[in-house]
DNA sequence: CAGAGTGTTCAGAAATGTCTGAACGCTCTT
DNA sequence: AAGAGCGTTCAGACATTTCTGAACACTCTG
């Protein structure tokens, strides 16, 4: 068997299962597709073979990009003299990944706080309650912080 | 106003934005409803409460609360003398929550590593790629895994 | 300037996820 | 035994998300 086909279907599977992953993270199953095909090409890929080896249409192509370069997963490339568009893995996507997380995290506390504040001032047990529901949040926010610059590209 | 029906609207408001919270995550809209509920009340609420006051279908609290069950984040009360079953938060929810998560990095790297297995020896730049791509993972994993002991709760 | 090629948008189709109502098995009461 | 009340299951209704194809604006080429 020859060696190109056998990467061809190494690369097929795992852009599926990064689909999966992508979907069970909340996130549209193409998105992950087409993050999980530059992560693997590596070199910069044109808009249209990002649609022909995905299997679908241009405009789905174009909403997927749009969701991942507005999360700084992936770069947008413009070759003097063809007119395609390239994309590109951003050089810090696994921060900007972790950073979007980050967000959710502190959006999800900032939810609960906003609810703590307006609890009448008997209402003791459940400041408790949610106090500790936010406090975990936090948690997690804190730990997806330290993990940033360890999840940061170092410079070369 | 009464203090009782400013509660009312309060927690209501607080079951909705954590619904919204829990499908924004991937989760059933419906489960984080459950769980809110269940963390600004405290005590044990019936199963037919649960249906009522969150206006739906006792299937579907059926469905919602085995997931709950599932992930360790609720418990089962059997009251002798009463045929309802209650539920109330579990024990550590906040852990077995984060453990959870815990468990979808790891399967994640899992999926990348076993490409990795599989790869060709040629492809050295691709395997390159995809260490890094595994390494984020295992960042978070690590993250995660620090969280566990902060978000457990304290034996009183 | 006509024509081909590009990426975007959006209404509608297709797929997926979620909820319900009815049927069921179970337990307790009478 | 019969009946009432409980939680579960599952086919189908419903809603939401995701994808497509056509229309469009733009740019480059001949």
């Amino acid at each position: 068997m020859e060696t190109t086909e056998k990467l061809d279907r190494l690369r097929d599977d795992f852009i599926a299962r990064m689909g999966v992953i992508a979907s069970n993270d909340g996130m549209p199953r193409m998105s992950g597709q087409v993050f999980a095909m530059l992560v693997f090409e590596g070199e910069e890929v044109a808009f249209g073979d990002l649609a022909k080896r995905l299997s679908v249409s241009r405009a789905t192509i174009s909403t997927s990009i749009r969701l991942l370069e507005e999360r700084g997963l992936i770069r947008r490339i413009n070759k003097a003299g063809d007119r395609q568009d390239y994309f590109q893995l951003a050089d810090d996507a696994y921060a900007a990944m972790t950073k979007f997380a980050l967000a959710g995290t502190r959006r999800s506390q900032a939810e609960i706080d906003d609810t703590i504040e307006k609890l009448p001032e008997e209402a003791q047990d459940v400041r408790a309650r949610l106090e500790a529901f936010a406090s975990f949040y936090n948690a997690i926010s804190a730990a997806l912080e330290d993990a940033i610059p360890r999840v940061t590209k170092p410079k070369t």
